[in-house]
DNA sequence: TCAAAAGTGTTCTTGATACACCCATGC
DNA sequence: GCATGGGTGTATCAAGAACACTTTTGA
């Protein structure tokens, strides 16, 4: 079956879904959304925001829609991640889904009620319950992709709000890179990138010495990225 | 139309298929295989080899397969690239393209003639036809990612032949990269890395001093890297 | 004997790592 | 005044970059 010989008229093929793994950094930890399912197969089971891809509409607006539908979120860093067609990963009939995943900052998108009235909550990505299909894999492929990425862009400040502290970006590269970080090698290495704007501001409410506030300077990285600078950790 | 409320009988879905971008190094330089359209749309345009994913195969079966029944090529590196779902971008139907790459080093992998009579050939990368499709974009990823991935991957070996001497493989990184190294750095890093084995033998029908012939270990590779080992260029 | 590529070390510069104490603030 | 995290500098070590000449071989 070649692409030039079909007769593209009718003839049976996959379906296309495509699932999103949302992250979120929140109290120190490093968490996803699942939504529970209403329906069969894997009725009442926690799954991947997700779900099929419309003729109209590209993979990624796919995406962005069903993000939207099922949790509320919008205007948030979303990357194709892999494709998985394991024949059987679906019970009901060959699905062939096209993951993304996404960045989001918590305080700026919390979970709205789904139109659907379908649960969605945030699991710690330590603790994650048993999930639908092939959830668990795709998760765990996200989770390699982001290690992997946070290292060499500048993606983490995606999980942080606008302003914030040098110690919580720190914080934030420990708990997705799994080790500990020289806090003065740390901020000698990302201060020396000048990527960050300290602001007139510190912390507030604290029971110690408030931090001076930061913002990532994303217009002078797409400046510097243009001219062949690389981030790194 | 969330997955949970689909029912699953029919309903119009996407197409999919998968597409191979197969790169070689021969005579110094880099080419990728195409294979000339017999059929419309794009009649006797050159297109990647590829075509419809079965319902009863993986993706990466449905590729292999592909590339077998195209080119002849079997038993080499591939790997999943990105997947290409614009509307539009086939102009028959919605069709969904899932994009793999493969290396091949071209003095195993002689071309056979296609299983259907259409012609299948190598390309020089610097200077391809106009393609269907939209699969000048699809191998502008895949240089992309090959450029990205020879640097911390050692993949570079997959498309030179078994045996091979330092100035092969340091000339090939420069095809890649696109810029020159150092012979002495080169040498002295790569062979730090212990990775190479030299052989008892040395090139062969040279108008000059034969040069060392090395082989790659990739048992020792496999070895190095679970134990936290990085490759680097 | 000439052409063509193989092969080989050292110096310098830069970036990574390791490491400990005083400071500001709220309670 | 004490507990808590904020903020800072230097010395050592390792890796990367720059750089030129001799050797081997076939024609």
């Amino acid at each position: 079956m070649n692409r030039d010989e079909v007769r593209i008229t009718k003839f049976k093929h996959p379906y296309v879904t495509v699932d999103c793994v949302v992250f979120g950094f929140d109290e120190g930890d490093l968490k996803i959304i699942l939504i529970q399912r209403a329906n069969a197969p894997f009725k009442n089971k926690w799954a991947l925001p997700g779900g099929f891809v419309r003729l109209n509409e590209s993979l990624e607006q796919a995406a962005i829609r069903e993000l939207k539908e099922e949790t509320g979120i919008k205007d948030v860093f979303l990357e194709q991640l892999y494709t998985f067609g394991r024949v059987g990963r679906d019970p009901r009939t060959r699905v062939i889904t096209v993951a993304y995943y996404a960045l989001v900052n918590r305080t700026g998108h919390l979970i709205t009620a789904a139109t659907d009235a379908k649960t969605a909550d945030w699991f710690l990505v330590k603790q994650l319950p048993m999930l639908a299909f092939d959830h668990q894999t795709i998760i765990d492929t996200a989770l390699t992709r982001l290690r992997g990425k946070v290292r060499y862009e500048p993606i983490g400040f995606e999980l942080l709000p606008e302003k914030f502290t040098l110690s919580r970006l720190q914080h934030l590269y420990e708990v997705i890179l799994e080790r500990n970080l020289d806090k003065r090698n740390f901020r000698k290495k990302i201060l020396s990138m000048k990527l960050l704007i300290a602001l007139n501001e510190r912390e507030k409410d604290v029971a110690h010495r408030a931090a001076q506030l930061y913002k990532f300077d994303a217009q002078k990285y797409k400046e510097l990225k243009r001219r062949g600078f690389n981030f790194e950790i």
